[in-house]
RNA sequence: GGGCGCUUAGCUCAGUUGGUUAGAGCGUCUGGUUUACACCCAGAAGGUCAGUGGUUCGACUCCACUAGCGCCCACCA
């Protein structure tokens, strides 16, 4: 056909064009069939703050080659986007813009710093759509949730309610883990550690002498622990000492506890119950005292006299200050150790007591057949069972280990954004209640009916824990959530295993008593060329898939993070990589370019038959094609996209370019072939690349979409292996003579003469004449099934085929000799190792058959090679 | 301290249940305005598969140990 296509194909100029086509024809959502099995992945949601970036751009490119797949195979595919109001990251955020303003927080009181909140997660949102777009995502937009849309709010209370009666979730005064920067708890894996040199402090505490790195909270101890086999301090073990100190004498009790590593310091440890996790512990088991002495901001309490008020940090130097005056510093040496920090703002964490809410992860509350299971035995037997299975399965020993030892969870945030929990308590006595609204009944305590809310917010994984069954209507019974629940993929990233993955399993196996997903698949972290990981503080080992989209095109964004990683692994990027499947992209547009040029009208309109199939080459792509037609469809099966990319791509550059198209220049044109094997290879291609393989569709004059055409099945008409591999000869003869024109310095331009006897293919070789004579550049060949051998010839074999080329004056004696003793000292080599093999009565015995029969072929064949090279080496002698 | 993983060509990585004379892309070298594509074509060089030992007829592949690198969990004051 007469056509007009720019040489180049530009990404930027067809893209968002294509990406309205596909919204506008509504194909992104999926109709409800009930005899047919649905295909469902629910977006991990980015968070409702700042931009995309490379995590979002791979789990995108994954997640859309699966729906692609799964839609183009005729299964009804819903893909459900979203975002998530990540409460402390996005309080944060605007809790930083307002600074810049001079303000913070609390000028503008709750309801006002709300609405702030809002109108910037509007706007972060909108970005966030365009850029799902840009990559491509064929996600249902219709149904997009966001974790504190209204649905999603009633469906986090009502859990939480069920949980509250079924004594799930209960309130407590526990140690927790403190942010005094967001004024908030954390929880246990929302903290951080970072390792840092400070000073360890000996100390002379009365009758011992310790080792502390925190000498300011030596106003809150309540004992001095020592283990209970240490003979130094046996004697001291349920004794009570007063132990001078800098707001005067006070009393501890001397506990021996296994706890206590009798090698570090001095072998005794200082005991601070509200401020140590550790101290908590040995209180607990010693029915120590409890003596809070650090508030919420991370100042010292009204009962540290004339401390109070001070950070700890200022505390610690003042009480330094004062104990060596009082003479009670012994020592000081530099102590490298992990410091605890926030995970959203990198303050330190102060551990400290306070009254939360806790989802206790022990208590025996599902049915399982006769018995009863807590809700992390739940969660770890799903995966065990194999209800759940986990891609790559590296990560089920992670995750058993870390829910074996999950404690209880604290879900209380003292966060101003988030869900508000559903508690009310009585202003007058105390006494709560949990609730969706305000109860309009007395309080049962003290009759009172003043109720208040609990101001305290969920942990944001609260909510996004729901978010497989949440999005579907829930706790409706929608027929969405009917017929899409559970869904198929949960494709994320490892590093939120245990912060999402975890948290849905729980929630859903407890609320639904159902599975969230069956497959979990994890991709590994997008790192730079040196596997560093990119981060903001590194502009220059920043990509931005944006900007990268912008100059490569999206398409071939999406193949350099697919292909080339695999499941649970990081992935390394670098700008040269994205540049190489551009050049694919490209490829793949002149290809059809060229394929197109070629295709007649009338070809373009017909049907595809077998009876259109020609040539030995057409046979071969053919049968090529369904070899990876059937390759493909196996790995998408399999999650093994990289093989399935690389698959594609091996077949249109090394078979379709190099050869078919290639061989297509001469004689032996055939549109209808040519048609086939395009169509089939660009609905291959469409997960993987979507906007370009539409685009060329388009010029194909299809009457659909290709996002709506039917992925390629193996059509067993379609295979002939005997031709196929007569054309493997073939591609073989001419290469091996382009290799020696290459060799002997032959110009390209300079046609030579050629000899070949070629056994029994001599009527497949005759066939494709014209084709050998072009590629491999002769202005003869003689070819025959067999002949005299030729003198002064360079020689190759191919097979049982003998190439002679006429070249005398070309070749160097020298050279070729070497050259021929070098490949006769190899091929003999090879020889013996066959012969070897095969002499081997263990292998015979054991290995399968039709292995010893190919190793009997190899044999067979090698040694006739050999024997045509001593010929030639006797005949390079006598000259 | 506990656990997991990685180590294959100069670089980035494939190599699915053990049977290939160990592959690709980039880079390098040689040569090319060949009816789409120089974001291209043709050809070439380059690897004792980290080391040692074991299992096996056969090991890049399985096992053990060693070395180097990385990650996760715990958190000892």
């Amino acid at each position: 056909m007469s056509i007009n296509i720019d040489s180049n194909y530009q990404a930027s100029k067809y893209e968002d064009k294509i990406y309205k086509l596909w919204e506008d024809c509504g194909c992104f959502t999926p109709k409800i069939e009930k005899d047919k099995e649905p295909f469902v992945i629910s977006m991990p949601p980015p968070n409702a703050t700042g931009v995309l970036h490379l995590g979002h751009a791979v789990m995108l490119a994954l997640e859309d080659i699966m729906i692609r797949y799964n839609r183009m195979q005729g299964t009804p595919s819903l893909w459900l986007p979203g975002t998530d109001h990540a409460s402390i990251a996005t309080q944060n955020k605007v809790e930083q813009i307002l600074s810049k303003e001079g303000k913070n927080k609390y000028d503008l009181g709750r309801r006002e710093f709300l609405k702030e909140v809002d109108k910037y997660v509007k706007n972060s949102q909108d970005i966030i759509r365009n850029q799902i777009r840009k990559m491509g995502a064929s996600c249902d937009w219709t149904r997009e949730r966001f974790t504190l849309d209204k649905g999603l709010t009633n469906a986090v209370q009502e859990v939480f309610i069920r949980m509250y009666k079924d004594g799930l979730i209960y309130r407590g005064d526990r140690i927790v883990n403190w942010c005094p920067r967001c004024e908030s708890t954390l929880a246990d894996d929302e903290v951080e550690y970072k390792e840092l040199t400070e000073k360890l402090y000996w100390l002379k505490y009365g009758p011992f002498t310790l080792a502390t790195t925190r000498p300011e909270t030596k106003l809150g101890d309540t004992a001095v622990a020592v283990h209970p086999d240490d003979k130094r301090y046996k004697d001291m073990i349920g004794k009570k000492f007063m132990i001078p100190g800098v707001l005067g004498d006070f009393e501890i009790k001397v506990v021996g506890d296994t706890a206590v590593d009798p090698e570090f310091g001095s072998g005794a440890v200082k005991v601070t119950p509200s401020h140590s996790f550790t101290d908590y512990e040995i209180a607990k088991r010693h029915n120590l005292p409890f003596k809070s002495i650090i508030n919420e901001k991370g100042q010292m309490m009204e009962n540290c006299g004339k401390y109070a008020e001070m950070t700890t940090k200022e505390c610690r130097k003042a009480i330094l200050d004062d104990m060596d005056k009082m003479g009670l510093i012994e020592n000081i040496e530099d102590y490298t150790h992990n410091l605890s920090i926030c995970y959203r703002c990198g303050h330190t964490i102060e551990p400290l007591i306070s009254a939360q809410w806790f989802i206790d992860v022990n208590k025996k509350a599902i049915k399982d057949g006769r018995k009863k299971l807590s809700i992390k035995e739940k969660a770890i037997s799903v995966i065990r069972e194999g209800d759940i299975k986990i891609i790559p399965k590296k990560f089920n020993k992670i995750y058993f280990h870390w829910m074996e030892n999950l404690h209880d969870w604290c879900i209380s945030r003292q966060i101003w954004y988030g869900h508000r929990i559903p508690v009310w308590h009585c202003k007058d006595c105390n006494e709560f209640v949990a609730s969706k609204t305000k109860p309009n009944k007395k309080c049962k305590k003290c009759k009172g009916s003043k109720w208040k809310q609990d101001p305290d917010t969920l942990d944001t994984w609260f909510s996004s824990g729901l978010w497989t069954f949440s999005t579907l209507g829930w706790p409706e019974k929608t027929e969405d959530y009917k017929y899409f629940h559970p869904t198929s993929v949960m494709e994320t990233g490892y590093d939120i295993l245990f912060f999402w993955v975890a948290r849905m399993i729980i929630m859903s196996t407890y609320i639904l008593n159902e599975i969230p997903f069956k497959t979990v698949y994890l991709h590994g972290l997008v790192r730079d060329k040196n596997g560093q990981k990119m981060s903001k503080s590194k502009p220059e080992t920043c990509i931005d898939p944006l900007e990268m989209i912008e100059k490569y095109g999206t398409d071939a964004v999406r193949l350099s993070l697919v292909i080339g990683s695999s499941p649970g692994n990081d992935i390394r990027l670098y700008e040269e990589k994205i540049a190489g499947y551009r050049n694919f992209v490209t490829k793949i547009w002149n290809a059809s370019r060229f394929a197109l040029m070629n295709i007649d009208e009338e070809s373009l309109d017909k049907e595809f038959e077998p009876g259109m199939v020609k040539s030995i080459a057409d046979k071969w792509i053919l049968t090529r094609l369904q070899e990876l037609i059937k390759k493909v469809n196996k790995d998408l099966k399999n999650y093994r996209f990289s093989d399935a990319g690389t698959s594609i791509y091996e077949f249109i550059w090394g078979m379709y370019c190099d050869w078919y198209l290639e061989i297509s220049k001469g004689e032996h044109k055939n549109p209808a072939v040519l048609k086939y094997v395009l169509e089939n290879v660009l609905k291959l291609l469409h997960p993987f690349t979507p906007f370009v393989t539409e685009k060329l569709w388009s010029f194909m004059k299809k009457d659909k979409l290709i996002i709506n055409s039917t992925y390629p099945k193996v059509d067993k008409n379609l295979i002939f292996e005997d031709e196929a591999n007569i054309l493997e000869i073939i591609k073989e003869v001419i290469g091996r003579i382009r290799s020696i024109r290459a060799e002997l310095k032959v110009e390209p331009s300079k046609l030579i003469h050629a000899i070949i006897y070629a056994d029994k293919y001599v009527d497949g070789l005759e066939s494709k004449r014209e084709t050998i004579m072009r590629l491999a550049r002769l202005e003869s060949l003689e070819l025959k099934e067999k002949g005299p051998k030729i003198k002064n010839a360079k020689v190759e074999l191919v097979d049982k085929i003998e190439i002679y080329l006429p070249l005398k004056d070309m070749i160097d004696y020298k050279k070729e000799k070497n050259r021929l003793e070098k490949e006769y000292k190899q091929k003999s080599d090879y020889i013996q190792n066959l012969k070897k093999k095969l002499n081997n009565k263990g292998f015979i015995d054991n290995a399968p058959k039709d292995l010893i029969e190919s190793e009997k072929a190899k044999l067979e064949c090698e040694n006739e090679k050999l024997n045509k090279l001593k010929f030639q080496l006797k005949e390079l002698e006598k000259l």
